[in-house]
RNA sequence: GCCGAAGUAGCUCAGCUGGUUAGAGCACGCGCUUCAUAAGCGCGGUGUCGACGGUUCAAGUCCGUCCUUCGGCACCA
């Protein structure tokens, strides 16, 4: 019976390049959709960029063009990387397409209709010069508890208060230096909670998640009531206004998932494909493939939005974890954060399609990219194992062919079949990992085939002609056996493998066939071995500052985080003489056990003058390696009263932008504790 | 501290509903081979299966407690 499968990956964020941590995704959910193509069932895979939002609206305002233009051009630049990665949607829309916006109103007024829909005013600062509203992070001001300067709208940095942006003492807007003023706005919200039975159901039913991830959500959400979700931004915004609500528009993650269902109404259109038959049809399994960060998004607000639209819930949300790299996060500085076209430039696909494939498991777990192991798995595995095969014995039947009658191979061929079931469950499962291993199982046992019968010895006598084209067939039709195995993760190999023996891979049932009496071709290299000095030319293209400045370009540094973070507004001379920020030393640092990020620093400024201060540089720092060592503090910041106790300043630190870390500001040598920042 | 997951050979991991001497790949050592992209084949060792208790004729495999690591939350960024 061939199944109807409608698959989809996150839709990516218009706002940046797509990188090896996205991929992981990519790749994945590509070679679930292609196997479930081999094995004949009809599927397609359907994706969008995702466009809307305040990021994408800040970016604009800053490169001085449109919303518009960046979105065609990361939609190009999208396009080219998951296209030179092999993944092969059926569909690639975005979010911003009349199509979405169809579908967008559609579930609105579903919602509507059957009274989730609330509204209340929400007091929200607005910039008259700008004309926004602005978010949270786009109000700085004084924090209301100890009077700290350039304090972001949600919490204040330096003593830890919380607050809303509105409490702020002279507050400012980031964007045009204005005096922002309190405006009441109606912000439109679903009452997800009216849908709580169902989302107990629909989450623990045990058919669409993974135990622990409908645990997380039992204990974490659902646990208690769900609070009201809020859909709606006031104007401007880049998004779709909502219907009926002037000046409303769909907030960014309204609309986003909803793209999976615009994209495939687009695609219907120029298919003439029957779209409620993919989206209102018992018929049709729909699979999500997300990351872990975006999990409640797609289990709670989505399912709700479904059904309240009669739309179809996703037969299974398949959940993956984070890339690391060398078993870190990603980092700059490192060289780690690969981009995916910094990735091709240096490297071929293949590799990280099979290593990706060979590390997936079906539980959600993170993945390390290690790149001591990439190469030696790629080069093992795919070069010494598999295509060797193909490599070791095509030659000798070139412009020959393969025997008429299969020969006895000692029933490795059937073997190699009857491991069907088991590697198709495998990847059914996205067990990637599992299917991986099965396959190399096979070329181990094709390779001591090929090792116990010698072809080469058998081509010295020539009276053993039809001998050694019994022992190459016996290869050459394990070999392929493998390659249809493989096809998911290496559609390039596949397409080789039909070239060298001119038979097309049409589904996963070859495997349970040798091929006879066909041509053999010249054999070609298939995929060369991961060449070291490639992936060290790679992190070196991906790392950013601290290495050596080689040339004009080496200083060219990468502006996401003035783009994550817009210099905030102008400030006089006197706001500036009102941080006094001195130099100290740290005489004592001390991890607190119960704390995760937070380190109890003792400075001196000098003489006896001693303070203490918490800094949540945990992560980023040993305490030992701190003690000595001269830091920044803004050393009349207000005392403030910490969980641990009272923290008397703050250390200045550096950070912002994707690239994850702390670093401490110190001062260059000479200076010494109690010089004050000028 | 709370919630979740995991702790099995140097590394990455597999071990399903408990049952013979605990496995694979990579790495390492020795030997063989030389057809093949310095590829391949054979042989080899190590593991107190995180710790301690318990259930059982029998436990990596079930139960309890504890320890450690990693996520998430919190203290915070």
């Amino acid at each position: 019976m061939t199944r109807r499968l409608l698959v989809t990956s996150a839709l990516p964020y218009a706002n940046g390049p797509i990188h090896l941590g996205h991929l992981v995704e990519y790749i994945q959910t590509d070679i679930w959709a292609r196997f479930q193509r081999l094995r004949g069932n009809r599927c397609i895979y359907i994706c969008a960029d995702d466009t809307h939002g305040t990021a994408i609206m800040i970016r604009a305002r800053l490169e001085r063009t449109s919303e518009l233009d960046i979105i065609a051009q990361m939609a190009a630049a999208h396009g080219r990387d998951f296209a030179d990665f092999g993944i092969a949607f059926d569909h690639y829309g975005s979010t911003h397409s009349e199509h979405n916006r169809a579908v967008c109103n559609e579930i609105w007024a579903a919602l509507k209709a059957e009274g989730a829909v609330e509204r209340r005013n929400v007091e929200q600062l607005y910039d008259p010069q700008a004309q926004t509203f602005l978010a949270d992070r786009f109000v700085i001001g004084e924090c209301p508890k100890c009077g700290s300067p350039n304090q972001y709208g949600d919490s204040c940095d330096k003593c830890g208060a919380t607050y809303s942006p509105t409490d702020l003492k002279n507050p400012k807007s980031t964007l045009s230096g204005a005096v922002p003023e309190l405006r009441s706005a109606e912000h439109l919200f679903i009452n997800v909670e009216k849908q709580h039975d169902f989302l107990d159901a629909w989450t623990q039913s045990g058919e669409h998640l993974e135990p622990s991830i409908a645990n997380y959500l039992k204990g974490y959400f659902l646990g208690q009531p769900l609070r009201d979700w809020d859909i709606s931004r006031p104007a401007p915004y880049f998004g779709f206004e909502i219907p009926d609500e002037p000046g409303q528009f769909f907030y960014v993650w309204f609309d986003a998932p909803i793209g999976y269902i615009g994209s495939t109404r687009e695609w219907c259109q120029i298919t003439g494909e029957d779209f409620d038959s993919w989206w209102r049809s018992s018929e049709t399994e729909v699979h999500h493939f997300i990351g872990k960060d975006i999990t409640y998004f797609h289990t709670l607000f989505w399912p709700a939005m479904l059904r309240a639209a009669k739309f179809s819930l996703p037969s299974k949300v398949h959940i993956h974890g984070f890339l690391t790299v060398e078993g870190e996060k990603m980092s700059k500085s490192k060289g780690t954060f690969v981009m995916a076209r910094t990735y091709l430039d240096h490297l071929d696909p293949a590799y990280l399609r099979y290593y990706y494939a060979s590390k997936l498991g079906s539980r959600p777990e993170d993945l390390d990219l290690n790149l001591d192991e990439f190469e030696k798995k790629v080069n093992s595995d795919l070069v010494g194992k598999v295509v060797n095969l193909a490599s070791r014995t095509a030659r000798f039947l070139q412009g020959s062919s393969l025997s008429e009658v299969y020969p006895n191979d000692g029933g490795l061929f059937a073997e190699g079949a009857n491991r069907k079931d088991e590697i198709g469950a495998a990847y059914e499962n996205c067990d990637l990992a599992r299917a991986m291993r099965l396959v190399m199982a096979l070329a181990d046992r094709a390779n001591e085939y090929v090792d116990r019968l010698a072809p080469w010895t058998i081509k010295k006598d020539p009276t053993r002609a039809s001998e050694l084209q019994d022992v190459c067939s016996v290869a050459l039709n394990l070999f392929r056996q493998i390659v249809v195995y493989l096809t998911p993760v290496l559609p390039r190999l596949a397409k080789q493998c039909e070239a060298l023996l001119s038979v097309p891979i049409c589904g996963l049932n070859e495997v349970d066939a040798p091929l006879l009496g066909v041509k053999v071709g010249a054999f070609e290299h298939m995929l060369t071995r991961v060449d070291p000095k490639k992936v060290v030319a790679m992190i070196e293209a991906s790392r950013e500052g601290e290495g050596a400045v080689t040339s004009p370009e080496a200083n060219q540094d990468d502006d996401s985080a003035l783009k994550a973070e817009p210099i905030a507004a102008t400030c006089s001379i006197d706001d500036f003489t009102k941080i006094d920020m001195r130099v100290a030393r740290i005489v004592n640092a001390e991890a607190i056990p119960e704390a995760k990020k937070l380190l109890k620093l003792t400075l001196s400024l000098g003489g006896e003058s001693r303070r203490t201060v918490f800094a949540g540089i945990k992560s980023a720092y040993e305490p030992a390696a701190l003690i000595g060592r001269l830091v920044v503090v803004v050393a009349n910041l207000a005392p403030r009263q910490m969980k641990f106790g009272l923290s008397e300043g703050m250390i200045v630190c550096a950070s912002g932008g994707d690239t994850d870390g702390i670093f401490a500001v110190a001062p260059d040598t000479g200076a010494t504790p109690g010089m004050r920042l000028r």
